[in-house]
DNA sequence: ACCATAGATCAACTAATCTTGATGGGTCCG
DNA sequence: CGGACCCATCAAGATTAGTTGATCTATGGT
């Protein structure tokens, strides 16, 4: 079942996640693949954070943070908003939860041949 | 909440999937992204396959596809038995709802900061 | 206008991952 | 036993990803 995620203001109507395409699931799988990223986007989880936040929270150099953050926001995962001379990062709301779905999809569809194929190749 | 699995014969009994640890799911999460141990896993979705099948259905040298499985092997995803000369590989059961309930817990932890911070950083 | 700060981007380097072809160990069959 | 087949592993090279330090733009404060 696909996944509702909490709708922007005002309307409060759920959104629904569209589904991902196996190119952009490989996008993200990517982009998750790295334990900086991880880091970014746990941090990012607890909130909105600005790069200079995000610097001091994860103690790194900012060139590095920046190109980690490029990929997340590539693939999608993250967004920004620029207020002043900060930059302030976001989780995308709906990019994990479709990832999930798109887990979901990956293992459920036609298990044809679910047992042990008791015949050897030829 | 987590994700049942259907349980080994005989007792039928579902599995409870045990939680990954964030290094587990690290390494689950960089064994799939890669677009050849994608379609791997896709290949297995549809039950357990020998390797001469899978360099046939996936068209791949033996020794490429043999380094992939042994990657996806050493994250937990895929699981082997040997029969004859023949070796038929097969998706792990708790593998992939594990990543998925990984994930869950990844966007679910406390919101303690979600709307927008007004406040500039200092 | 001038300077300080936030952050993106670039080029050069290092490091990790993939690929390829070769080799070797099992297993089965004649 | 000898040969054919299935597969894992290894070493060498190719490719890709990540790091570092420097430079550049934009914003805001004085």
């Amino acid at each position: 079942m696909p996944t509702l995620v909490p709708g922007h203001a005002p309307d409060l109507v759920p959104d629904l996640v569209p589904d991902l395409s196996d190119g952009q699931a490989l996008m993200v799988l990517r982009a998750l693949a790295d334990p900086i990223r991880l880091r970014v986007v746990e941090a990012l989880a607890g909130g909105e954070r600005c790069v200079c936040e995000l610097t001091a929270e994860l103690d790194l150099a900012q060139s590095r943070l920046s190109f980690h953050l490029r990929v997340l926001r590539q693939a999608g995962l993250i967004g920004a908003r620029q207020q002043g001379r900060w930059m302030y990062y976001r989780l995308e709301p709906g990019a994990l939860p479709g990832l999930r779905d798109w887990l979901d999809r990956l293992v459920s569809p036609r298990p044809l041949r679910s047992g042990p194929a008791p015949l050897p190749c030829r």
